[in-house]
DNA sequence: AATTGTGAATTCCTTCACAGCC
DNA sequence: GGCTGTGAAGGAATTCACAATT
């Protein structure tokens, strides 16, 4: 284990590994070496060992990797081991999808509050169950939850205003899907989703088809 | 304008120099300096500059860039003076919520179709008028509306099918939002949105607070 | 023989710093 | 004087290639 500081590209990788992991392990495959899953799943052997190697030595020589021990090695290093809570902020349609969305609510990851400003909501559900509470209420509620993770939906108007209230009542990380620059006091984290910029990203693509499909990239 | 490749990092800053122009526009300000730039948006001057110069040479030394000029140069590098037509690939809780999404259905992009295999969606429209079609009926539809981008939200299992419908059906650009490697036809651009790691790298800053939060970065 | 873990080489991206221009 | 456009420098991420290990 190296004290380096380790890139957001390697730990986004990790996720991608586990994820490998648990299709081989579904699949009965007990022992895998980088190459066989550089191969089945896009990605490169190389990448895959130096990225491990920033967090221990999992593999055995001559061998490869044994699926269920590194899977539960990543689990560990991912925070994954434990449960963590969400809250979204903002019940508009894309809050509300991702409220009963199946990625956030999985191994680890359980919805349990939405918040907005809107009377006709508040007081109110999801189809699936998670209630809809006052955004005033929102850090009795972050506390009394327990909720570590906060995803932010709301309008870029009000985002900010929303981030703040959030750092206040204590989360430590924010996925923001609002398209703006946020600030956030030191020690949390905020991590950004921006579907326009991809959106944008196809259109410059069709647009400059000459550069365009650069061949079919690893994850 | 030069003929070397332009990086994705790049091009995708493009779309955010395009808002905060789109931003200083509406408040009034003709004219703007990589620098005041740079600062409103916490960005990098230097940066900008040379993002720009890949494509032309669009400032006045001394003076700096007209927004209203800039912003209609980016618009046409980016592809978004013509309108592009959208559709996605799985009606549920996802692919409803982004049909309905202001993003995707802002300047220069329409959602025009919904595509399931579910008989009981099919026939029906979103609460805000865009048909769900049958899969079956992908091709005749995406070649009648004129598609030219198309939004994966279908099962993880059944992405890839989809994918090489979509090909079949002449789409050049997909966003997808299926946690799996896709493959496609050269020529084809595809673009993936893996809203997993993004939480999970979430939970692994909470878990290393060591590291966590290494100050706030610019977009 | 096979595969890991890792320095070295390479490629890619960002930032600096300044000549050139208004 | 102020700001752009850009070559050069610096830094980061990826890939190569091989010694170490089983």
């Amino acid at each position: 284990m190296k004290s380096e500081k380790i890139s957001e590209l390697t730990t986004k990788r990790l996720s991608i590994y586990l994820r490998c992991l648990q299709i081989l392990d579904r699949n009965g495959i007990q022992t895998v070496s980088s190459r066989a899953m550089a191969e089945q799943f896009h990605l490169n052997s190389a990448q895959i060992r130096k990225d491990l190697a920033y967090f221990g030595e999992f593999g055995v020589r001559g061998v490869g990797y044994s699926v269920s021990h590194l899977a539960q090695h990543l689990t560990k290093i991912l925070g994954l081991d434990s449960r963590h809570r969400l809250c979204i902020c903002g019940a508009g349609n894309l809050g509300r999808a991702l409220a009963e969305y199946g990625g956030f609510n999985s191994e680890g990851f359980q919805m349990v509050a939405l918040f907005d400003t809107d009377a006709k909501k508040i007081g109110t559900t999801t189809r699936t169950g998670v209630p809809i509470y006052d955004i005033k209420k929102l850090k009795p509620i972050v506390v009394k939850e327990n909720v570590d993770i906060a995803v932010v939906t709301v309008p870029s108007e009000v985002a900010q205003k929303v981030v703040d209230l959030l750092c206040a009542a204590g989360i430590k990380a924010i996925l923001n899907f609002a398209p703006v620059h946020l600030r956030v006091n030191s020690g949390i984290k905020l991590q950004k989703v921006d579907l326009k910029v991809e959106l944008e990203n196809l259109s410059y693509y069709l647009s400059n088809p000459s550069v365009s499909a650069p061949a079919n990239l690893p994850e």
